[in-house]
RNA sequence: GGUCCCAUCGUCUAGUGGCCUAGGACGCCUGGUUCUCAUCCAGGAAAUCACCGGUUCGACUCCGGUUGGGACCGCCA
């Protein structure tokens, strides 16, 4: 391709960034970059009604902390901007006049009470809803009337009966009946554009060549072809990826999945890698077994065409494991700095910061049990503070409370003897206790270990004596004694 | 209701007419390591390839239909 890639996504600042919005940036960014292209953020706000203040920052940061850079819009400019459609109201202008002049679009009286008067009669009949054409042919003098009385008008694209049929990347052949569409709005009452309108005016103005988005536009895409030919618009290429999914088959929302970026996966302590790499298997896959993925690799193995048609259901089971994958691939040290970020507990935290190596100690064991790292803070409370359990948690499951107390007296002796508790140090001593008791290891074992950690499953007994370290260790171990 | 899109293990998917008695991954189960949990390793169950016709020597793969699911039908994007 001679011309350069050039893509965009068009958030509305209306919500969240969300897993979709996501998976459809990620896609568009993946492309640019493997062409080296253009990857382009157009905020599309003409929306007043629904515009909400923290959702654009919240997309922008999303975009960001994903690794996602953009190289035009907003903070970066670029040098077919404004990147807001707020900005950009004065471009749509000399289009709209076009087309009123050509009268390819003509101005429509119609009140909100008489359109949906219409749209419930269609509906009584079983027909699917269009508008009715009854400002199409207006007279002069009909006009005029209208304009007396103070009537407003939207601005209405006359749709020519035709098969309008174009080339999907993904889809392959797509065909409409644009005779089915009705005359659609292009320009509001209060002169704001629409988003089929202004949309295809930017896309030329900015150079995009490709529009690669959500399925839902598929039917947008065939008005949109109607629009760019009456303003003798070169159409990009388009190509409309399946949607995600809820368990329930219906398209993802809030209600039904986690969606949120920032509140769902960043908050919880996801990683951003892994969320990339999760997502871009969400309806894309390079043909092999291979699942794990870096963003650079994912530049060099994407291929459009390798984007499936049908829809996926969002697994969070998955991403879950993908997760951990990624956090066990991180070093001790990255995941106890990160992990501290998710630390709510103030106390807590400042001990980690107060015993920088013993935290690292602590992170090296439950570094392998972490899925993200939003559980941190319960996998390693009681490093820092004595555990509270129910007594009878002491006693293994074969094993009876006599021998445990004896197994625990044992254990506290020979750790009482040892200078440092190394591994190496510590094991063979205390299977020997368990042998000289003629008890089981796990017994004693388990025992120990409920002593230190207070918990059924934690690290091992030997590992935990280590970190913890002698002093601290018999004295959960004496208070383990006392309670029994 | 209309239009459009889609259809392989529970889930993500491989498969582009013979390599498929359908492969991988998550999850699940069993076993190994073992003091529990996690990791790791080995193994297993799990898809009559939605259904019915057709094309072909041969269909998961091509064509048609049926069924099912979804999206869209706004002065939202």
């Amino acid at each position: 391709m001679a011309e350069e890639i050039r893509v965009r996504i068009a958030p509305s600042p209306t919500g969240r960034f969300h897993i979709g919005t996501a998976r459809t940036a990620l896609f568009n960014y993946l492309f640019a970059r493997k062409f080296d292209g253009k990857f382009v953020v157009r905020v599309e706000d003409t929306d007043k009604e629904r515009h909400d203040e923290g959702s654009l920052k919240d997309i922008l940061e999303g975009l960001s902390w994903l690794g996602m850079e953009w190289d035009e819009g907003p903070e970066v400019e670029g040098p077919y901007g404004p990147y807001f459609q707020q900005e950009r109201l004065g471009l749509y202008e000399p289009f709209t006049a076009q087309l009123l002049e050509k009268k390819l679009a003509y101005k429509c009286y119609c009140t909100q009470e008489e359109l949906a008067t219409d749209r419930e009669a269609q509906e009584s009949k079983k027909l699917s809803p269009k508008y009715s054409g009854r400002c199409r042919d207006l007279t002069a003098q009909e006009i005029d009337k209208f304009e007396r009385e103070g009537r407003t008008s939207t601005i209405r694209f006359a749709v020519e009966p035709q098969t309008v049929s174009f080339e999907d990347l993904i889809k392959g052949k797509v065909e409409f009946d644009a005779g089915l569409f009705g005359d659609f709005v292009i320009v509001r009452t209060d002169g704001m554009p629409l988003f089929v309108f202004s949309n295809v005016i930017d896309d030329n103005l900015m150079k995009i060549s490709h529009v690669l988005r959500g399925e839902e536009h598929l039917v947008n895409t065939a008005k949109q072809i109607l629009l760019a030919n009456a303003l003798n618009f070169l159409s990009p290429q388009f190509g409309h990826f399946p949607l995600i999914l809820n368990p329930d088959r219906s398209k993802m929302s809030k209600r039904k999945n986690p969606v949120s970026i920032t509140d769902d996966y960043k908050a919880k302590g996801f990683l951003p890698d892994a969320l990339v790499n999760f997502i871009a298997l969400l309806g894309w896959n390079p043909g092999t077994d291979r699942e794990i993925f870096t963003m650079r690799e994912l530049i060099d193995e994407f291929e459009i065409d390798r984007v499936g048609k049908s829809p996926s259901i969002f697994d969070t089971e998955k991403l879950l494991w993908m997760n951990g994958y990624y956090i066990r691939q991180k070093s001790i040290g990255e995941v106890a700095s990160e992990a501290q970020n998710f630390i709510a507990d103030k106390e807590l935290l400042q001990k980690t910061l107060d015993k920088p190596d013993y935290f690292l100690d602590v992170i090296a064991l439950v570094h392998d049990r972490l899925k993200t790292l939003g559980e941190i803070e319960g996998l390693i409370d009681y490093f820092f503070v004595a555990p509270s359990y129910e007594n009878s948690l002491l006693i293994a499951k074969k094993s009876t409370k006599e021998n445990t107390l004896l197994a625990l007296k044992a254990a506290t002796a020979v750790i009482a003897e040892i200078k440092t508790l190394a591994l190496d140090m510590v094991e063979p001593a205390l299977r020997g206790a368990a042998e000289d008791l003629k008890i089981k290891d796990g017994e004693l074992l388990w025992a120990v270990r409920v002593a230190l950690s207070g918990r059924d499953a934690s690290p091992g007994c030997f590992e935990l004596l280590s970190v913890i370290g002698k002093e601290e260790s018999l004295k959960r171990l004496t208070t383990a004694i006392k309670k029994l």
